[in-house]
DNA sequence: CTGGGACCTGACGTTGACGTCAGGGGCATG
DNA sequence: CATGCCCCTGACGTCAACGTCAGGTCCCAG
C-alpha cells in the first residue's frame, strides 16, 4: 500500500510517517518513480511505534530498541534499557494517580454544594 | 522567604517560578526594591502546581482552574473541566499500562533466549 | 567601601514530534 | 491531453516549559 492509505488505517498523518522513517523507526520500499510502498505488517509496526511514542519514549530509543525487538536479541544494554524504560512508566502511572486523586479532591472540594457552590 | 530558598525548597528552578507567576499561578509580594517574597503556602502551591503539570495539564488549565480552587467555588464549566482532566489522566493511565505491558512482552521476547520465541 | 552572591528584567535558545508551505513529479480517468 | 488526486523533497513554523545569557541592581560581610 502507498503512504496515504497506511497513515489512515493506522490513523496517524502521512508527515508522522515520513518522520519515523526519517529517524530509522519504518522502512519503505520505493518505487522506481520514488514511492514509498508498505506491507501489511507497517500497520502493527506504526501503532506499536505510536504506543511507545505514548509512553514517553524518544525517537532515539525507540530506535534503538526495535531492532532488538525485530532481532528477537538482546544485549545485557538493551534488556536494561527496556528495564529502565519499563520502571519510568511505572513511575509515571504512579505519578498520575497521585495527580488524579489530587484532581478528585479538588473536585470534591469545589464541587459539592454543601461546600459553597457558586451557580451561574 | 526569596525566590532562590523557594526553588530550593520546592526543588523546582528560579527560572520555573518567575515563569509560574508570569503565567497567573502563583504569586509574590514585592519588596521595595522589586524582589519576590513568598509566605510558607507558597512551598504546597508550587509542589500542587507541579503535580498538575506531570499530570499533562497545561498552563493556561491551571490558570483556568486555580482560582476556583483557591475560592472553593465552582462553575459548571470548571467542573466540566476538572472532570474532563480527571478522565484524561485515566485514559492516559490505561494507556501507559498498556504500553507497559507491550513492554514487558519485549522483554520476555528478547531477554529469554533459552525459551521459544513467538512471533509477534 | 568593596567584593560577591542573590536578585531583577528582557530576550533569544532548546527540544521533540510533528504541521505546513513551496515547487515539482506520477498516474488513472474522461 | 488535460485534470485532479496522490506523492516527492526540502525547509521553515509551532508549541510548551523552561534554559541561558546579557546587563544592571540589591544587600550583607569583612
Amino acid at each position: 500500500m502507498r503512504i496515504g492509505e497506511l497513515a489512515q488505517r493506522a490513523s496517524v498523518s502521512v508527515r508522522a510517517l515520513r518522520y519515523y522513517e526519517e529517524q530509522g523507526l519504518l522502512l519503505s520500499t520505493r518505487s522506481p518513480s520514488g514511492q514509498r510502498h508498505y506491507g501489511e505488517p507497517a500497520v502493527d509496526r506504526v501503532q506499536l511505534i505510536q504506543h511507545l511514542y505514548s509512553a514517553g519514549l524518544t525517537s532515539k530509543t525507540i530506535a534503538d530498541l526495535l531492532p532488538c525487538v525485530d532481532a528477537k536479541v538482546s544485549t545485557p544494554e538493551s534488556r536494561a534499557r527496556l528495564t529502565f524504560e519499563r520502571d519510568r512508566i511505572d513511575a509515571q502511572i504512579a505519578e498520575l494517580t497521585q495527580a488524579r486523586d489530587k484532581l478528585d479532591a479538588m473536585i470534591a472540594l469545589t464541587g459539592t454544594p454543601a461546600s459553597g457552590c457558586a451557580y451561574v
